[in-house]
DNA sequence: CGCTAATATAATGATATCATTATATAAGTG
DNA sequence: CACTTATATAATGATATCATTATATTAGCG
């Protein structure tokens, strides 16, 4: 790749990361897995726009999906260039503000309940 | 300085970063100091949006700025965040594509050529 | 199968970002 | 001091980004 195209690259992952929202949800995944439904919850936005920016990170290759019935969870991609390893390092660990027992169980898939 | 506040601040100093042009300049910077108009002979933007760029770096925190007369010379900031040194690091060096006498000329400072 | 819940996509409007042109400032020079 | 050069700032238009509302999709359940 010559220099212009990588430094496009750059660019491009570093815009997906650079917003404040998205730092926050990398924030937030970097204790692991979190259920949609969890971002949801959490975020003070609509659930469209929490879609919309989890596929952008998906699509950057940031985060990985897995699907179990109609729950989608996301995690962090292990294999992510070191420089935004480096980013997340440097994030805040992101909690659950409050302890809503409705959206825990919510986010709990089935199988852990049997 | 609270999680929010936190992430905001990264994500700003990322929004920065985050632009082609403005990673190419950091990317020319890597090599040491340079002169305004080596930015203007080298890069494809007018004299203004080079300016404007360089002045959002300096009020950042990237580079550092150094007056000589006439001429201004920017730097990286030797102190910069681990993550955006990672950045830094992984830009390929850019150098001046052409050797345009005039230019080089113009680009060092008087004492030195005394 | 019809209903509900979880998630995704589409359409759209508000705001931010970037580049350009025009103009200002400030230093050097004859 | 008028003129030129280097750089900065202001004004403005084009485009990108982000959030919202509306709608579609898909899975599970009675």
């Amino acid at each position: 790749m010559n220099n212009e195209k990588r430094i496009e690259s750059i660019s491009h992952l570093l815009k997906i990361v650079g917003d404040k929202n998205r730092l926050k949800m990398l924030a937030f995944l970097k204790k692991g897995e979190r259920c949609v439904c969890e971002f949801v919850d959490l975020f003070d936005l609509s659930q469209p726009a929490i879609s919309q920016h989890l596929k952008k990170m998906r699509t950057a290759g940031l985060i990985n999906e897995r699907k179990q019935g109609t729950w989608v969870y996301y995690r962090l991609n292990d294999q992510l260039p070191s420089y935004v390893s480096e980013i997340i390092q440097v994030l805040p660990l992101l909690e659950a503000q409050t302890c809503d027992c409705q959206t825990i169980s919510k986010s709990i898939p089935l199988e852990t309940l049997k």
